[in-house]
DNA sequence: GTCTATATTTGGATAGAC
DNA sequence: GTCTATCCAAATATAGAC
């Protein structure tokens, strides 16, 4: 009765209203009306579980990403698109979020297949930075952290709500403007390390 | 023979090595030459044990803080000197920025006496940035999403480098740049939500 | 593919002697 | 305060019948 593609959304349901370490193939079996060693037909271990779930998220993010990519010549506008998209794909789920970017499963780590789909993301990212202008790897890492530390901040601290989300255009215009600014005045540059 | 202190230690050298969420109570009590039950004699239970280890980084990061603040009247400097201190305290400990700053333990939660002290930091952060000429309470959430994101960078992609680490003066120049831009020309004020 | 039954390990926590 | 002994619950995982 119970399908793979079942089995996985039971997993995401029960890792939302308890943790994502909490995951207990008990409780998941019995959530999909199964015994706890059928799971096992459809699944090696605990671990492969996780990672198809880490696979499909990735897959959600690479969808998304595709979708919120907007026709515009505008880079500023294209900036907050893809920072809109991230900040709020991250802050609409803490425990995909916490399975895709973060290491706080003891033991678990991506599959390769399932790590390749984050690779591509991030590839396809690059590619949207660098049309907007973002193409030094040090602004492109800086990039990366405000969305992040945008998320984060909403993650932690106002759970559902938007006090950081809210921040998202100020912000791109932030780095828009940093960005900018030093193409304009090169003279700035700093010693090398 | 073992201090409450050495549980302790040796609770953090467990979870630096294999996790936060993978302490556990029988290898922390055999790290320190005693069975089991003893750990009963000096924690109530396994979370309080975390909630210890709260408290401690906690008070470690306000102890810190203070330590960083540096004597001098310019803003940006300063700036940069609590923003190092920040994103370097997170680095330098995963599971100790697990532990402090997101919520990866299902089912803890720091005491009230514990979470106090993490309480007492962020307003003293929050008088620190305020001297720094940041007071809007936006433009704090701001600065502490761009300290998260370059912490979160660093550890997630990065443990134990500094790709994120030598972009930290970068990133608060940024940020000085657009808040006291906003200063300067205020009628770049925008709707009410 | 699913079940029952079971193995095995591990977990946190308690009782009570010393 | 520390130990032995034990409990109880839960965990993942396997064997083998149906």
């Amino acid at each position: 009765m119970a399908t793979r593609a079942e089995i996985i959304e039971a997993a995401w349901e029960q890792v939302r209203a308890s943790g994502l370490a909490a995951l207990s193939l008990r409780d998941l079996a019995r959530s999909v009306g199964m015994q706890p060693p059928s799971l096992y037909s459809y699944f090696d271990s605990k671990n492969d579980i996780y990672d198809a779930m880490y696979a499909q998220g990735a897959q959600q993010f690479l969808d998304e990403q595709r979708a919120a990519t907007v026709a515009t010549d505008d880079p500023l506008t294209a900036l907050k698109a893809i920072t809109h998209f991230f900040v709020e794909f991250c802050a609409a789920d803490v425990a995909r979020y916490q399975l895709l970017f973060q290491r706080t499963i003891p033991g678990f780590e991506p599959s390769p297949a399932s790590f390749k789909i984050s690779q591509d993301s991030l590839a396809e990212l690059a590619t949207l930075l660098a049309r907007c202008g973002v193409s030094d790897p040090a602004m492109v890492d800086l990039c990366t952290a405000i969305g992040t530390g945008l998320a984060d901040q909403q993650l932690s601290n106002d759970p559902g709500g938007d006090r950081w989300i809210r921040l998202i255009d100020d912000a791109v215009e932030m780095f828009y403007a940093h960005i900018t600014s030093k193409v304009d005045k090169p003279k700035r540059r700093r010693r090398a390390r």
